[in-house]
DNA sequence: TATGAATGAGCGTTCATTCAT
DNA sequence: TATGAATGAACGCTCATTCAT
């Protein structure tokens, strides 16, 4: 039994989410094979029949805890990363750091008026907010999936999706420079720039005290400046209004 | 039965690696736990005693594995980066791109007179080249070992090795140019250069067409130049006589 | 399968007592290490994973035999033992024999108007009677468990607990009698006395066609009165009325 | 290895002695089941084929440890009760207790002048010193082997020529009594006093500081004065020059 | 809707025993 | 004589999954 009352009757909806909350929380505590349907639905304060009635077997629970966070984590990315809708004056302060790094405006574009670079670093850090206060999800949609053949493919998926909206962005950044880069160059780098932002967050998963915000500016002065340039004392600073 | 003719009656210590090459297999191809002892021991061409005879439980074996495997990367990562032992004209021309970035020269210090940019591009090729040749023992540590509670231990103690190994080379870079950075900045420096190579290498590892040299070349750009620069057209370049 | 029907879906607690009924069976039979749990759950007519789900691994499994066992071992010999508890009428004609040997009074203790030797060969013969209508039990309890270090502490509480029983018989008779014995001569006597009922009671289990009233008697008068006495044609003999 | 240097090339005795020794060490320590064929080579100090070689599998080595152990007892108590071979006058002092109860004589038998009591006494004695010395043999004889069906052959054999020699010292007691008792009834006296006996022992090697004689001499009093006269203070008294 | 009862199938591990040297 | 190398066979235990109520 879990610490919830478990008011019998719940509607299918409310029991699905409450069981896809404990199975996420079993998944990431145990791993894919190590955990068990009777931790999950302990956990979940029901019996074991129900979780096969509502979320099928073993693999697919997993997969519905896949899509429920992996669509999380990436609506609150997308969301964040989407250009301002309304009025250009109103985020006419967010601007690229003092001089020190040129920002990329991308204006002109679909998108509202703000920088390129400003929102990368708005992506970075709702996505570092996402990990550091969802733990778990993170877990079971990095640590966890990762090694499970079965879903390596829905994984992929989302991955690639990801990795297609960074490089859409550094693509309009540059062609706002008007410049051009080729495809797969532009791939590998969103390959990097995606994964060093999980590694970070995989090291934030395990540090609870940490910043989110703090570490989006690490990574995007890592990210945006480059080592090379890092060394010579360039720095990126964050837009003062966010 | 393996391919292997399987010669009966051999030494202990070749009997060892033929199981830990069947295991490195067996794991990277199922995953820790749906791995089963029957297969690696099939795999290896012996029968199951002799398995847990000579290397343990399956705990036990899936951690000789991952040390097996670590060192070796370890090794080949740590040889390529050191410094050059010997005289100063046998890298001449090793420098770093034409103009664009100028790479950062570490030259007084213990190692040899090659660049830092250099000797970290070295390291990466080191590192994308045995992942190359060695997707099943990549699989094993990065794919399998996350997940896995009991073996994060181990993980996280190479890991530690490797980001110290880098944030030391990033912090000699500084100390040559004359700077400093505080540690914990280092700190995420590194864990993001790292996880940005373990991220690419990881695709790697699934498209083994592509050339490991030139992801090196494309990560060290990506992570020497930044993003930023990228975008403005700065290119760094690969030494020439590597 | 067993002989039983083996109605399905019947209530926990009818389950487990099938269960312990069937490992008495299959562990008189085996011994505890030869029996296996397939046999077990065979002879119970379920699957083995019930068996685990009610009665737990193997040890828990034994040691709740050995506990249901000793348990009704116990309570039938402390039942027939205890001092008739109504009027002394009742049994006036329970004396001792005719004159050979004087039977023991204690009278005007706690207990009832029995005398002691009369108490001490109820004891007896309700222990013999166990035994002869549960060899299996016996077996279980005497030959397997003693040789199995890990159920030697269990055993040899329920033994402690005969035994301070009957020394405490022995005690009130020489009370009773206005003699005092030192403990550890007392608790040797009873252990004498323990271990001879055993010996005959495992000959018995073996012997399905000896009568156990008529061991109790033998064994009595043995015990009672000495092999230097029987030597010499002196009997002793059961009251009449039992 | 075990602590014995292990000089190689012994002769086949010396090396069966060896593996006896281990072997009853072993089957002590953990039973005949849980007794490994490795634990016990190494315990020799020698290779499990040796072992095969010399002694068979495990069921004959166990066997040979029944074998070599149950005789050494076997001897050990029919030579104290052997009668005394030679002159009358040698064991004149040897008598029964003062005159609590009297001893019986069993001159003009078979046997030397001792009386009937003393020889029962010292057998009593040997067997008792033997379990002293001898714990892990006793182990073996009486708790393991008594659980394990296959040996419960030999060892109801070795019990049955104990009881024989017992109950033909009761007779023999008898007949010098000028008595008869039927032979069920001998029989299960002979039972009782061996299980008495027994069981004491069995307390004994769980108590290594008790003295051997002074239990000898508790048992004699129980199960030759009987509980009856005990409680009635009779008393049994060794002979004086033993 | 909700669950206690039940199981087929499989895995990790061990051990007595033998072969080849 | 002596042993390292090797295995067939079994056993304890667990788990995903379903049935009957």
């Amino acid at each position: 039994m879990s610490s919830t009352p478990a008011f019998k009757r719940l509607p299918r909806a409310v029991r699905e989410q409450q069981m896809l909350d404990a199975a996420v929380k079993v998944f990431s505590r145990r791993g894919f094979h190590a955990a068990s349907m009777d931790e999950i639905a302990d956990e979940a304060g029901i019996s074991k029949p129900m979780v096969y009635a509502y979320l099928g077997p073993k693999e697919e629970l997993f997969t519905a805890c896949l899509h429920r966070e992996g669509t999380r984590l990436m609506e609150a990315i997308i969301t964040a990363v989407r250009p301002l809708p309304v009025g250009p004056t109103a985020d006419a302060a967010v601007g690229s750091a003092p001089g020190d790094v040129a920002g990329v405006s991308d204006e002109g574009g679909a998108g509202g008026g703000r920088t390129f670079d400003a929102r990368l670093w708005c992506g970075l850090r709702a996505f570092f907010r996402f990990v550091g206060a969802n733990r778990d999800a993170w877990s079971v949609l990095y640590r966890q999936a990762r090694g499970e053949q079965p879903f390596a493919g829905e994984l992929t998926t989302m991955r690639a999706r990801i990795i297609e909206v960074v490089a859409g962005m550094l693509d309009r950044g540059l062609v706002a420079e008007g410049r051009e880069v080729a495809g797969p160059e532009l791939e590998v780098m969103a390959y990097a720039l995606v994964g060093a932002s999980e590694s970070v967050a995989d090291w934030l998963a395990d540090h609870p005290e940490a910043d989110p915000d703090e570490l989006a500016t690490r990574i995007m002065n890592f990210v945006w400046t480059g080592a090379g340039s890092l060394l010579a004392g360039h720095r990126w600073r964050p837009p003062l209004n966010h």
